[in-house]
DNA sequence: GCCGTTTTCGGCCCGACTGTTTTCAGTCG
């Protein structure tokens, strides 16, 4: 975990500590000051270097310090004190559905719950439903959600939802006139939190009923007009935002986010004495706009802005001025930069992944395969290599509408050199370097070893340049500034990894990139070829950093791109 | 606790839904 998210839950809880005392506005400033540091793209430890704390966001003093202490000592004294105070899990207790601060303080003072555990054995022993303001019902829930409570992981990888987002889409289709995906989900960050959709009922059906009957749904959570939640089989929460037609463009825009880009925008209304909300733009009480996104942004004086962009990054000021970029999208991508086959740790033979290439109709494929001198983890030596040369020819000859670009992934090593030598690379027409061991070094040795790396010329490509693995592994400690500016200097590209838990470099990294004139690739990294389907993530990837069309070198035909990459 | 072309005090987003209670508090997003 990061450190701004440690520091972001402990502000929350705090915020909860606060309410269960009753409280009122204290919560909901740490938990505005939660929300700022979560939404930071950068490492707090770089922000806490160039800017004052205190000009962000709903953080004053008072918070400020209390970070400023977390960062030099590792603890929030003033946490630890309204802590002393409580004999209580608050957080354990809250990640139960439907269980906030002051139903928790409750059962706290009536019958003495003070974590999960006890809340488990009251609800069993039936003792819930006697605490005033609790009922049988509230008992019945607290049971049920207890134990989703417990296994509950955090967010879902944005890989993993939009297949089962399509899924639902698809099977509610038919009863709308208009169905839309909001939310993050929509602007496509690295993880979801949960599934957002828009849709407007076609007459004549009971699309709420048709939503809470299908069957990957697990429980439905709430049911209203124009609000239903339900949880599916998978884990993931959806809610479906039932809106009319005139107010469809609106309510997509309001829940689409992201929430600091929606107080930009409202902000803009507000100037002109409109008010705008998620049933539109409205005067007084006259509608002005409402039924299109367009329509609502237009009226604003504003383009459209593409939903990976909202995230009040300057895209507002650009697009009332006509300046917005023309994002990359993913017809303009001709092929995939980073492959396995079955040759190293791929899951199929070289065919098969020419197969799966052509059924996304790219014009070519690079087959990246592991190479070292040393053979570990499959990995090609000299005389492999060129009889995978040999192979690769074959194919080529053999097949018209697509083009397989011979190429290898070598390890580089502590010192920045790569483990493998001229001897092979000269054997292929495309390197990638990447590291894959002694993650942990320092700051400093981190980035002498990759501006090495980037400066030396032995490969083209840095593969998933920072080595993160969503949710499960950190970013490498290393000064990605330092790193961009020597692959600007040596013309070495930066990939974007497409795999769902890579996503490396992310949006944020992308577009300083760019603006440090480093050209990306996009790799899917696909060790099989199902996996050749993640170009889509690579796409929506880049779109978050800001990339045009000619920052994107898989943008290239394939005579151009290779003539680019020798 | 934060914030300010309504600025140093007095506000703080708000609508939807649930469950319990009977007009509303708590939770969620």
């Amino acid at each position: 975990m990061t450190i701004k998210k440690k520091i972001a839950d402990l502000l929350d809880e705090i915020a909860d500590i606060y309410e269960m005392r009753g409280a009122q506005f204290k919560p909901r400033a740490y938990r505005n000051a939660a929300q700022t540091l979560r939404s930071l793209g950068e490492p707090l430890e770089d922000i806490v270097e160039k800017e004052d704390l205190r000009d962000l966001p709903g953080i004053g003093e008072s918070i400020a310090n209390k970070i400023e202490e977390y960062l030099k000592t590792g603890h929030i004294s003033k946490y630890e004190e309204l802590k002393r105070d409580m004999d209580l899990d608050i957080r354990e207790l809250t990640s139960v559905e439907g269980l906030g601060p002051k139903k928790i303080q409750r059962l706290h003072s009536e019958i003495g719950i003070k974590s999960l555990e006890d809340l488990k054995e009251a609800a069993r022993a039936g003792e819930i439903q006697d605490v005033e303001g609790f009922g049988e019902r509230t008992q019945q829930n607290i049971l049920e959600n207890i134990a989703f409570a417990e296994k509950k992981g955090d967010r879902f990888l944005l890989g993993f939802v939009i297949p089962e987002a399509e899924d639902l889409i698809g099977k509610l289709r038919p009863y709308c006139t208009r169905l839309e995906v909001a939310g993050s989900l929509r602007r496509k960050r690295e993880t979801i939190g949960d599934i957002d959709i828009i849709g407007v009922e076609k007459k004549g059906n009971d699309l709420l009923e048709e939503f809470t009957s299908l069957d990957i749904v697990d429980k439905v959570i709430s049911r209203g007009k124009k609000k239903t939640s339900v949880r599916l089989h998978g884990g993931i929460q959806v809610d479906l935002r039932m809106v009319e037609d005139d107010q469809f463009g609106a309510a997509l825009c309001y829940f689409t986010g992201s929430k600091k880009h929606n107080i930009e925008v409202r902000k803009l209304a507000k100037k002109r004495d409109w008010k705008l909300n998620e049933y539109g733009l409205f005067h007084r009480d006259e509608r002005v706009a409402g039924e299109t996104e367009e329509e609502v942004f237009n009226k604003l004086g504003l383009d459209w802005i593409p939903p990976e962009i909202r995230e009040n990054r300057g895209e507002i000021e650009l697009a009332s001025k006509g300046g917005l970029p023309r994002l990359v999208e993913r017809g303009d991508i001709k092929g995939d930069l980073q492959s396995h086959s079955d040759w190293s740790d791929g899951k199929n033979t070289i065919e098969e992944m020419v197969q799966g290439a052509r059924e996304l109709w790219h014009d070519y494929l690079a087959l990246t395969d592991h190479a070292c001198e040393i053979r570990i983890a499959h990995g090609l030596d000299l005389k492999r290599v060129k009889e995978q040369g040999k192979e690769i020819d074959r194919i080529n000859s053999e097949i018209e509408d697509l083009h397989i670009i011979h190429g290898l992934e070598a390890n580089i090593k502590k010192d920045g050199k790569l483990d493998v030598g001229k001897d092979i690379t000269q054997e292929v027409d495309l390197v990638l370097g990447s590291i894959h061991s002694s993650l942990r070094m320092d700051r400093k040795e981190m980035t002498d070893r990759m501006v090495t790396a980037v400066r030396s010329g032995e490969f083209r490509i840095l593969a998933h340049p920072t080595g993160r693995k969503i949710q499960e592994r950190k970013a490498v400690d290393v000064d990605l500034d330092k790193v961009f500016e020597a692959a600007s200097d040596s013309n070495t590209i930066m990939e974007i990894n497409a795999y769902p838990d890579r996503l490396d470099l992310n949006g944020y990294n992308v577009k300083k990139a760019i603006e440090a004139g480093v050209k990306l690739s996009i790799g899917t990294d696909a060790h099989s070829k199902d996996h050749l389907r993640y170009i889509d993530l690579g796409v929506a990837t880049a779109r978050r950093g800001w990339a045009e069309n000619g920052d994107i070198i898989n943008t290239m035909a394939f005579k151009e791109l290779m003539g680019y990459l020798l």
